[in-house]
DNA sequence: CTGTTAGCGCTTTCAT
DNA sequence: ATGAAAGCGCTAACAG
């Protein structure tokens, strides 16, 4: 490294001006053939390749990337999304420039306002709950956004999420109608807009169904499989356990079932979220299952027609949810 | 959009020049006092962002970017890799721009050229198989590169790869060492050199200790899960069936488990990567892990070093795996 | 068809 | 301590 072409070597090279070259690098008409080839020729030998920073620098000019910024990438969530975003991305020519906040604020408004200042086209967002208006709309100045999964406070703008309340509604009514009536509820934190959703399509089912919900079977502000696992032992050594568990999202439903592999007891549990080889567990499950992937693909493509140039007022895309059983269940 | 400030902008608002801002935007010494807080005050006021791009245009300027070249985001493994690199990017102050290959030569080839154009500091890249030295010689002249998980045939470069052969041959090990001697074998794509060094690492535990590879335990070239467990099944009904399995990679393992969970028989599985979940597993399961974020980490790590003018020879680090047991396992 | 001329937004001497 | 000016690599009128 140190000795890398330019535009001008090429144009040197091949004996004509940098426009020139420009032109056939970008496959421009009105070139003659004989000086397409030259060009072309040298362009091969010396290997050179044009340097996109400067091309964006013109104002208006594109850079064809899109920022993505979630939280973790450990986290298979936020890898479908990826996953997902890349996909589309790809298939309309840009590459994605990745964020990860680490479920930190601060961290957040670093890597925004560093994908602001590489200009990059738009930005995805999976946002912190805590979020300020002040920061999108300071944010969105530069590049148009997309929030995914959660959509901040107070704050209208493009956003793709989950039927939450519609996915847990549907899961508590199907343990219903299976017989339960004492249903455990396990969350994670309680500050997060999804969680709520989804402990209020769980009362909500309750209600539909003319129980009344027990708060002493709600059990919050698990954040890990470790606590999760010991709030569902909680709840199953009560005096009165519930005959069945809601598990809120993915770890709450591995501790669950921990939980209830070692009480022993045949607990029913429905969990959201996917769980990897869910059909050769040991126990019958049932999950709240959705299309992460999805997710990163539509809102990669909302946020492609934004840059585009759509003009249209700020569109909410909610995707629906599915209910899978596996392993054996009594069908009483 | 369309009337983001530039720093001339700023320059006029501050009433001083464009050098001025420029300084204390860099956080250079000798700006007055009041000069430096009467900009300071304007770029808050205007919401000024400098534009990285135009910053690195000038020569011998880093992006401050890193790119990552994977298969598939929606490969677990690729996923843990991206996470360890951003996580050591992040403390090191670079952003990750993500390019996937989907398995296509092509693709791969036009991602690293789309990764030059945009001058990042360095290409981090699991690569396919049949990667030319050429290619690689093209674009390290642009970036220093350093291979993840495998390495180009007659490419001297830097790479971060599992000790694939010392951890099958420990796992195969550990399987004669329980009292099996007929041990199948599945293994997915055989032009992968990952996966021959895996099936050299059982053939050679087999001989270490005196039991000769037999041929018509070994099946190769299934390419998913589908076909590993036909292939499973099918080994399992032959006139001599093994004992046990060694899979030789995710897919593999769960189609040994499938086939072995249907066939009803007391067959041991031995797999390499991470499965989910798996103490919950309703069969035993030996598994060969390792640590595919310290993949990334390390990799990553090495790049920062390169960029940062490590001269030292290519080097080539070695990660070890582990083996664990999950589920009940006769002791015998 | 092809070359000349201005910049794009910022950094960096070089003066003052 | 501050400004003027040149230039990074490329694109885009505008001439010929």
């Amino acid at each position: 490294m140190g000795d890398e072409p330019t535009m001008r070597d090429v144009a040197r090279a091949a004996q004509v001006s940098v426009s020139t070259v420009s032109r056939v690098i970008n496959g421009e008409k009105y070139v003659g053939r004989a000086t397409r080839e030259r060009v072309t020729e040298a362009v091969a030998r010396m290997g050179f390749q044009p340097n996109a920073l400067a091309r964006n620098l013109r104002p208006g000019q594109a850079s064809s990337t899109l920022a993505l910024v979630v939280e973790d990438l450990s986290n298979p969530f936020s890898a479908a999304i990826a996953d997902g975003v890349d996909e589309v991305a790809r298939a309309r020519d840009h590459l994605v420039l990745l964020g990860s906040t680490k479920r930190d604020f601060t961290r957040e408004r670093d890597v925004l306002q560093e994908m602001v200042r590489r200009r990059v086209d738009g930005i995805l967002v999976v946002p912190r709950p805590e979020n300020h208006a002040h920061l999108h709309a300071e944010i969105s100045r530069w590049a148009p956004m997309v929030f995914l999964d959660r959509v901040p406070r107070g704050v209208k703008a493009d956003a793709v999420v989950l039927d939450n309340r519609g996915g847990a509604r549907r899961a508590t009514a199907d343990l219903v109608t299976r017989g339960h009536s004492r249903i455990g509820y396990l969350g994670g934190a309680s500050s997060v807009t999804t969680g709520a959703q989804r402990l209020a399509g769980y009362r909500q089912a309750l209600r539909d169904n003319g129980l009344e919900p027990d708060p002493s079977l709600v059990r919050l502000d698990n954040h890990d499989v470790a606590s999760a696992q010991e709030a569902a032992a909680s709840l199953l050594a009560g005096s009165e356990p519930p005959t069945a568990l809601f598990a809120d999202n993915n770890r709450m439903t591995l501790g669950a079932a921990t939980a209830v592999h070692r009480s022993g007891r045949p607990v029913e549990i429905t969990g959201f979220d996917e769980v990897e080889m869910a059909e050769l567990l040991s126990l019958p499950l049932t999950l709240v299952t959705y299309d992460a992937v999805e997710l990163g693909r539509r809102a990669a493509a909302l946020l492609l027609d934004r840059i585009a140039g759509d003009p249209a007022k700020p569109r909410r895309v909610t995707l629906p949810t599915s209910l899978t059983h596996f392993g054996s269940h009594d069908h009483a």
